[in-house]
DNA sequence: GTATTGGGTGTACGGATGTTCACTGAAAGG
DNA sequence: CCTTTCAGTGAACATCCGTACACCCAATAC
């Protein structure tokens, strides 16, 4: 296979990346180390500063990465179906973002083991990002649900309290089909999910402050 | 200060654990090094073993000690006053159970900080244990549900489901309140699991499969 | 008063770590 | 065709790591 010289460095960065992803599931980036991630790629320790500063921006550019795969996953979960009556509104919403996280967790595991693990144990410039992109995604939730038939009730503090609820729980179900292998064991999952999330709607709009 | 030697010995022990938790805080356990710990001490590194058989063991002791702080915490939290009338016992339940949060992981912010942080970073034998404390905790938390007045309604596949989602809002309750500094943040996080708590109890409370 | 126990010491080891620097050689540019 | 560019090389560096081993000496046991 023949490269152009662009294509061969583009070709090893995805290694890097690649290997990085890998080998930091062993506990987490900060157990990482250049010379373990140079001998996987094949290359010398040293030809990593070709393709990045530090450890810290390789660590950056897989966060980049791996909220790419989760904004993916919500963009899948917006797209409802044009023939949605208000009546099951919520039942349509609810079982859309449940099969696209369970189509897309799976898919993507190693990003969303990688955005649950670092948000908690990564490098302190690490652990910021993801934080930082978990906070514009429970806004942008925010403005979705605002738009909501019933969101009237919400007071804005309710709103952010909701946000939270839905982000945290699916977090916590990403993590769950992330390292789930078998499909039933996911399907269970799914329907975990699912429930929690009718769950958590009955309430929200039973609710009163 | 005279001491005995085993008085000496505990006292050592103790340094020992609590110079591990604090430096594990840099990251996570995976990233501390015997002789951090050993420097920090005022020890030279081979007397840990002394202590301890190896970093593995050292981890374990660290998770009993903060499921310590857990079980003192869940205990307050089942603590009710002895005049609930059964109109208001959801009100009191949530109550007493988010007094117990804001109260108790101030004061040992550090262990749940540990607890949050490697059960999904920490060495392979750590997060095993780790996982499986909190899954006696969800079985736990589930059996006393099952004694609430109109817990007749959920299957037990819904009480798994319902204390899953208690127990995961909990815990990423705790760790928001471990992270805060500021009294008026604290608050704030207290407010919103009173009001997550109520919310998820009126939806269960509303379900039927 | 003597013997034993055991927490802590000091040295030494082989191996892994990040980073530096001068280098090579093939692809790209002129 | 000659020159420049630059991804990858290889040796060297100081520093850290876990652990083995022989040793010390004060508190305990007898």
């Amino acid at each position: 296979m023949e490269m152009s010289r662009a294509e061969r460095k583009e070709h090893t960065r995805r290694a890097i990346l690649d290997s990085a992803l890998a080998l930091s599931e062993e506990s987490s980036l900060v157990g990482l180390s250049l010379r373990q991630v140079a001998k996987e790629v094949g290359v010398v320790p040293t030809a990593f500063y070709r393709h990045f500063d530090s450890l810290d921006a390789l660590g950056l550019a897989l966060v980049e990465e791996s909220f790419g795969s989760l904004r993916h996953l919500l963009a899948d979960a917006r797209r409802l179906p044009p023939d949605t009556s208000p009546g099951n509104l919520l039942r349509v919403i609810v079982d859309a973002s449940v099969a696209a996280l369970t189509e897309q967790v799976p898919r993507q595991a190693s990003h969303f083991r990688f955005i649950a693990r670092e948000r908690v144990a990564g490098p302190t410039t690490v652990r910021a990002a993801v934080r930082h992109e978990i906070e514009l995604i429970e806004r942008e939730l925010a403005t979705d649900l605002a738009r909501l038939p019933g969101a009237e009730r919400w007071s804005s503090e309710d709103l952010r309290i909701l946000t939270n609820l839905l982000v945290t729980a699916m977090i916590s179900h990403a993590e769950a089909l992330a390292a789930a292998t078998r499909p039933e064991e996911r399907r269970r999952i799914g329907d975990v999910a699912r429930r929690q999330l009718k769950m958590v709607f009955v309430g929200a709009l039973q609710w009163q402050s």
